[in-house]
DNA sequence: TTTCTATGCATCACAAATCTATGTATTAAA
DNA sequence: TTTAATACATAGATTTGTGATGCATAGAAA
């Protein structure tokens, strides 16, 4: 990705996030996908991206399927409904994290003045 | 942390915010300060604390100095003039990061519906 | 007085996540 | 025919933070 160190443990989450809106997806097409939304700002590796799918698969919060495409492979992915929930509860928790980041890096208006 | 894996990337980057707030800190009292601003959720140890503080003086950001308080010691860390242009920009990229971030898993009305 | 908690620094072994590099192969365009 | 895009996958290296541990001072509680 583009920035590296700041993405670790969004992954699986925009994964999740990008599949909560397409029924299915393979992984190339998660990859432009992302890419496309970001403005080109996140370009996930196939390195990070397939032991990422399929870590989602062993934890059974997704399924994959194989189709074929002439003779090129697609494997599509989809949330299963363990997948579904984990969804919701990931997408809360990188919120929340991120509104604490935020208020922790604000700019303040002057110096800040710590609570007496 | 509390968050582990979501954190990585972003501990330099909230020293240094934290050090542009104040003259001087201590790891110790960095530690509180983060803890309070951040309302208990950004609790960052020591295992954590101590390697990044002597990599950003190793990089030249802070400078430190020995402090005895009775008996015992503290080390003052203050950013140096390359430090706090660093500084700004690494909120910066990190700001930037957590709109992109936000962005790519905002909460559309109904289903996302990409464009033609 | 002893013991617990907080303060204060530091380092090491480890785990987790991602990247780089590499490999294989199909397909379409130049 | 060569290049770029599509499409999967894995191995090894790197980065970052954690947990555990160690050492020591200081104040409060018991």
């Amino acid at each position: 990705m583009t920035n590296t160190e700041l993405l670790k443990g969004t992954l699986s989450t925009i994964i999740l996030r990008m599949l909560s809106e397409h029924p299915r997806l393979y992984g190339y097409e998660l990859t432009q996908l992302v890419k496309e939304r970001s403005g080109d700002k996140i370009l996930i590796k196939e390195g990070s991206l397939y032991p990422a799918l399929h870590k989602l698969e062993a934890d059974g919060l997704v399924t994959s399927e194989e189709v074929y495409i002439g003779k090129r492979v697609r494997r599509y992915y989809k949330l299963t409904e363990p997948g579904k929930k984990a969804t919701l509860l990931s997408i809360e928790e990188l919120r929340g994290f991120l509104k604490t980041i935020e208020d922790l890096i604000l700019p303040f208006p002057g110096n800040y003045v710590p609570a007496k």
